[in-house]
DNA sequence: TGAACTGTACCGTCTGGACGGTATAGTTGA
DNA sequence: TCAACTATACCGTCCAGACGGTACAGTTCA
């Protein structure tokens, strides 16, 4: 196993969220996985003996990065309610990556996939009414950001969206 | 076509709807539609030749739905934002429905459906604009709306959410 | 030391079922 | 009579998953 290079393991991971976010949940079969991955479908099979552990094990990373995300947000320089909105917005980071891709099979009602995103999204809210000390506009900012994120991949994102909800939050005097 | 019983064609419409907002994609298949809606196979085909054509017709049952609560938006008695939150939040109406069906469809890259969703988004967007003549605020509440009907369509709504918006809304000398 | 063996990491093929769509013959009610 | 269906059979394709291999790096033990 060397360090050097991302795992097999991982690679196939990438691959299954990169499908799932690129072309939606239909299109993300085991076959399409593994191609995607450049490994055969043998070889998926081999790290992971079926769909649904494959899901499990998305979940799994996708958690230990929300965990991480949420340490860095209560640390940020700026403070943690400008760390949130700038990240609500899709960046291409794997952790992006990641999240919509939960976000898409939670769509195919999957209460794993739910629970994961429900999971990160409190939190989230725990560092901003932490810091703010206001559950109302806790839960307001934590929709803006929700609102960022789904127009983001949604496809229908305004590139000014970030910049009004600033001035926005300037006059609740949070920023 | 007597206006007294839902058509067996917006019975299958419905029947579609349900699955998609129910199930995801995967599970709206034409079998699937076909016996939610208690018409044979040959029955759908019948009204819809392909699957194709079954999206093309929710949709634009979507956009008439959606020019109607545009109106209804602008001549709303409580204002166009109290109005735009109320009806953010998933009430289970037909509309609703619909709207979250066109979502499903979307993020599975059928570009119809996300164009579908964009002119929806327009519409409301310039009743907030016009009634607001503030386009940051018009933008961020446009994202709270969003953000409410993200929450709810992926499971994990918060019950008081509604309420600390308007609180916050408030502080704004918006409501 | 080196033959026998073990475990890990894959590859390529196959099967059974589901799905979209076609076809066609028959039924029902205005 | 004719539109609006029902019922059933079928086809080609795609997919999840099972299966039987292969390659090879270590380990064991006589």
């Amino acid at each position: 196993m060397p360090a050097t290079e991302r795992s097999t393991r991982d690679r196939l991971l990438d691959a299954f969220e990169t499908l799932l976010v690129t072309a939606g949940s239909r299109a993300a079969t085991l076959d399409a996985v593994a191609a995607e991955a450049d490994v055969s479908k043998g070889g998926l099979l081999y790290h992971f003996p079926s769909k649904d552990e494959l899901v499990d094990a998305m979940l799994e990373r996708l958690r230990e990065m929300g965990a991480a995300d949420a340490e860095r947000m209560a640390a940020a320089k700026n403070g943690p309610v400008a760390y949130y909105l700038e990240t609500s917005v899709n960046n291409g980071s794997d952790f992006d990556r990641a999240l919509t891709a939960a976000a898409r099979i939670a769509q195919e009602n999957d209460s794993r996939a739910g629970a994961a995103l429900a999971d990160l999204r409190d939190g989230w809210f725990a560092v901003l009414r932490e810091h703010l000390g206001d559950e109302a506009l806790a839960r307001t900012i934590q929709l803006i950001g929700d609102g960022l994120y789904f127009d983001d991949t949604t496809g229908l994102a305004e590139k000014s969206a970030l910049k009004h909800v600033r001035a926005v939050l300037k006059r609740l005097d949070v920023l």
